[in-house]
DNA sequence: CCGTATCCGATCCGATACTG
DNA sequence: CAGTATCGGATCGGATACGG
């Protein structure tokens, strides 16, 4: 997701920033601090490691998230929020919220699951 | 944008929410109130009607907005926030003061626009 | 004024294999 | 452990035309 050239409305950006399956979910998951790779990895259910790195790179690029590479082996990388990423944050804990609303409460959660009788 | 039958994060749901390029925008035009079709058609630069209207209605099938139509002609719908769709206004704006801070400010002006030198 | 249908290129994302 | 490359199906979104 690079950012384009001009954009006419603010709001056109910032939804670049977090567009994507799974960037709202990795700024979530560094809301405590850093993360290394493999915990990512270990804490995204689902995710393949070429999502994670691409979106990884492309929250870099846009300046929400930074990395800290320690040298030596095994590799080792920390990643975690910038300034603006933590701003972000704010957005994002609203969304989490919204989510879980919408899991729990009965009205969404039956429409949520179209439906289902069984089990 | 049909939400899925099950997951496993509110987040990814809750992006689902506001998935697709105008979402964000269309809740935040519906900010101070109830606006009609071609009034969002024409504060929403860009847009054409076939994605101001699929929006429109996702956004209603997810339960963000809603509508009321008025008999008669000129045909005149109104469209307005639901109280989940205030709630996803309080995370939309926080994505327009990013959004600002990002047209604003030297860092990222400067990237966003790829350090055009012309003009 | 409001809403639907179709076509088609662009982008997204998962699977998979490979590298330092 | 961290990162790159490629391929192919699915989805998104713009243009355009038509209908109530």
């Amino acid at each position: 997701m690079k950012l384009r050239k001009h954009y006419t409305c603010p709001l056109e950006l910032a939804h670049d920033l977090i567009k994507g399956k799974w960037k709202t979910i990795i700024i979530f998951q560094l809301r405590h601090g850093k993360r290394s790779f493999s915990e990512l990895m270990r804490e995204i259910k689902g995710i393949t490691q070429k999502m994670l790195l691409e979106h990884l790179r492309e929250l870099r690029e846009v300046g929400l998230i930074d990395k800290k590479s320690y040298p030596g082996y095994p590799l080792k990388v920390d990643y975690f929020l910038t300034p603006r990423g933590e701003k972000m944050l704010e957005a994002v804990n609203i969304l989490q919220d919204i989510g879980i609303s919408y899991l729990t409460e009965q009205e969404f959660s039956g429409f949520a699951v179209e439906k289902r009788t069984e089990d």
